[in-house]
DNA sequence: ATCTTTTTCCTACCTCGGTCGGAGGTTTTT
DNA sequence: AAAAACCTCCGACCGAGGTAGGAAAAAGAT
């Protein structure tokens, strides 16, 4: 009997899980939670077999609780159930060692078949994800090469901040800041500071909401 | 017995609501879609007393298939089940005539009590959506009273196109765009054309998404 | 211990962005 | 018909943004 643990906010989902896994001879939901926190203290106290996780919730993500739980168990199971491939935050998940990787609009079928691959130490990552993941990791991002500093910068710029201001956040002299402006705008390819505010946009660099 | 119709891209969502509302006496679950076309198509053909509608979906938007439904019939009655209270393009739906609105972090009981409600003839929006929508209606957003044109240099700024490609993209002068950009900073409230696009994506007055 | 990258700072220069103070023509509102 | 809002255009001005071409100290890598 596989034990199953549900972490995630919409108890619709989870009910949905959850009855249609408990059909199933082999499986058996054992536990839910509705945030990460929950979820991490649910995993390490009931050690179910499989964990699965959602990942935009409220009080701490599922990506956060992921690596909570995998900090101190390294063996977890855990498949992340998302609905959107939307951010790139996801690939340290998986280099962490989440074991599936699922989208939502997933066939119910599709996730029984990967409780049980996960069960049996294989890896599930959806053909969709599993494009995506490739083309992160062979197709190299131009942002990738930003230096620690240039990030820092670029994230201020994206702030709308004039280039004296991000001086005076940062500590720096004015020159300095040119100077990261410049190299950021060579290595994103974009010719002035509005559009590398779009690049990082578009590119999830920076929140959305303030 | 209410007949709902369910109209939402995630097998496990459907599944969940489908066993908890079929369990209520009074409630029945008569079909579901997985997209917004397949919603508008089984609407007007089975007519449902109720129909639950998720937002984000492939094909056809839970918007687009809302607008879609309440044009041909009228007195539909609609309620939507979203995720997120992202962007603004809700209000269009519940201005067209949706009579619920609520968010998939609901419980199961709200969401049944929203059916009922509505197919009394009453209207079942959520108080966190409530209280944004009042927000939106009264506190009036900077961004209001952009004219049309205004609103056309804003999203070329948006694009990252400097003013003599914007004034080249819509056959006008130089100045002209210059005077534009700075109409639209004034009513922005904002110093410069960096900080109109970090407002434009917060207030997601244009696509992610190239 | 040496080489490379990163971070910092510099001067001088030029361009683009944005303001100020107009103005004329068109459309919409009253 | 008059008023208000909108779209268009002009010249002159200034400051911030960005380039070019350095250089030197600090931190990491081999």
């Amino acid at each position: 009997m596989i034990s199953v643990l549900l972490v995630d906010d919409h108890e619709m989902v989870r009910l949905g899980m959850k009855s249609y896994l408990n059909l199933q001879p082999d499986v058996e939901v054992i536990a839910e939670a509705k945030n990460g926190q929950e979820g991490v203290q649910l995993a390490l106290e009931l050690r179910p077999d499989i964990i699965i996780m959602d990942i935009v919730m409220p009080e701490m993500s599922g990506i956060e609780a992921t690596l909570a739980i995998l900090k101190e168990w390294k063996k977890a199971k855990i498949i992340i159930l998302t609905s959107y491939l939307d951010n790139e935050k996801i690939y340290p998940v998986l280099d962490a060692g989440a074991k599936g990787y699922l989208l939502k609009t997933s066939k119910a079928d599709e996730i029984l078949q990967a409780v049980r691959k996960v069960y049996n130490g294989e890896l599930a990552i959806e053909t969709e994800v599993d494009k995506r993941v490739q083309h992160h990791r062979n197709h190299t991002e131009l942002h990738d090469d930003l230096t620690a500093r240039e990030r820092d910068v670029l994230a201020l710029i994206a702030k709308g901040y004039e280039n004296q201001r991000i001086a005076d956040e940062l500590f720096i002299s004015l020159k300095t800041v040119k100077t990261h402006v410049s190299n950021i705008l060579a290595k994103l390819e974009v010719s002035d500071r509005t559009q590398a505010v779009v690049y990082a946009f578009r590119h999830h660099l920076v929140a959305q909401d303030d």
